[in-house]
DNA sequence: CCGGTTACAGTGCGGTCGCATTGTAAACGC
DNA sequence: GCGTTTACAATGCGACCGCACTGTAACCGG
């Protein structure tokens, strides 16, 4: 009985539109007329898909922390490598990337951290990786510290932690200028370094 | 001639309720009008303080700023210790205190991060540790290192510069109570062994 | 005691915002 | 074809915002 259009690809083109514009002047830009015109629609339709800026910015930051993870699990896939070190790397690289479209969404990810401190729904979106991410990580961790020769020292899951939060502070520089992607992977393969310990048997 | 204030202490108690207000409710809630309100002034006297509204949070965010700085310094200055070791572990443990005005602090600054995005003046004021510190905490690696008995590796300024990337993001996940300070400082403390290597000569 | 400067207080204006409301056209079951 | 439901489009409203502007009281060198 109702008119029959493509929700989702309506919701995907009102959220691009969020990301857009808070690239450009910032989250506090954001309003649901400049959405609309961003998006090429009437500001009816952004009401119709969402009920409020508040529901329209968080399913903004929800998709976005989704696009981040897909590039995450992009980069596990594409490296196709079976090779613990090289698969923690892509990993972690995957964070510090140059590429076009992750240093938007990084970006947005900043603009909505400012909001996250006193919004806790939002807050909730950006928390860290979960458990199950942590222990993918040590996992790798203790894999590669084994094929380097080394015996697996029962600081993996603490050591992982601290990859993540490295890699998301490398991130975060990147998305405010204050590094090249560059440098952030160079330091991020000096710590991996220092963590995997020195290679004993070759 | 003129009537005589103390123009500092006006405008600490105006940057003091754009603080509280951010804290509460973020800084999209920091209005010219609720300011005065906070402060207890009239709205006049916050713009006779301040040509704008940016002025003012930019003020706010600088003064946010060098008072993090100033805890450091502090921290240092009270461990009163030689100790190189001791003198980075409080250097960095500054960042990640439980101090309620810390939170307050950090709080803000986060809630700054996001403007920062868009703001090339606020991203400056928040930008990363400067030559400097890097340098001073480079030496206090090198230092403690030689203490252990082991000798400086020459990455002494990466090393730094982890050190400092990963105890801002600790403060920011405390502040968006990700983390608690304990866990975040017991964190740190695993990195600084492992940093600094293990101990050769007791 | 007077003139000039400073330090506010108060008010008003133009603009924008989120959201509610209302109108309308398309799609389909019957 | 008719009624119902969906998917918008358009407009209007009340609240609030930054800022400019105006008035005034305090202070002080002369």
């Amino acid at each position: 009985m109702p008119k029959v259009v493509d929700h989702e690809e309506r919701r995907k083109r009102l959220v691009e539109a969020v990301w857009a514009l808070a690239f450009r002047g910032g989250i506090e830009q954001v309003t649901l007329r400049k959405v609309a015109d961003e998006a090429g629609v009437s500001m009816g339709q952004v009401q119709h898909y969402y009920p409020s800026m508040q529901a329209l910015v968080r399913d903004a930051l929800d998709r976005a922390v989704q696009a981040v993870n897909a590039n995450i699990e992009n980069a596990v896939r594409a490296s196709g490598d079976t090779n613990p070190e090289a698969l923690l790397r892509a990993c972690l690289h995957a964070l510090v990337t140059p590429a076009e479209e992750s240093l938007r969404l990084m970006r947005f990810g900043v603009a909505a951290l400012g909001r996250a401190a006193s919004d806790p729904t939002m807050a909730r979106l950006l928390a860290p990786g979960d458990d199950d991410l942590i222990t993918f990580t040590a996992g790798l961790l203790a894999e590669a510290r084994r094929e380097r020769g080394g015996e697996p020292r029962g600081t993996e899951r603490i050591d992982a932690d601290i990859c993540w939060s490295l890699a998301t502070s490398l991130g975060v520089d990147i998305a405010l200028d204050y590094r090249s992607p560059d440098s952030a992977k160079a330091l991020l393969d000096h710590y991996i370094e220092q963590v995997l310990g020195p290679e004993r048997r070759p």
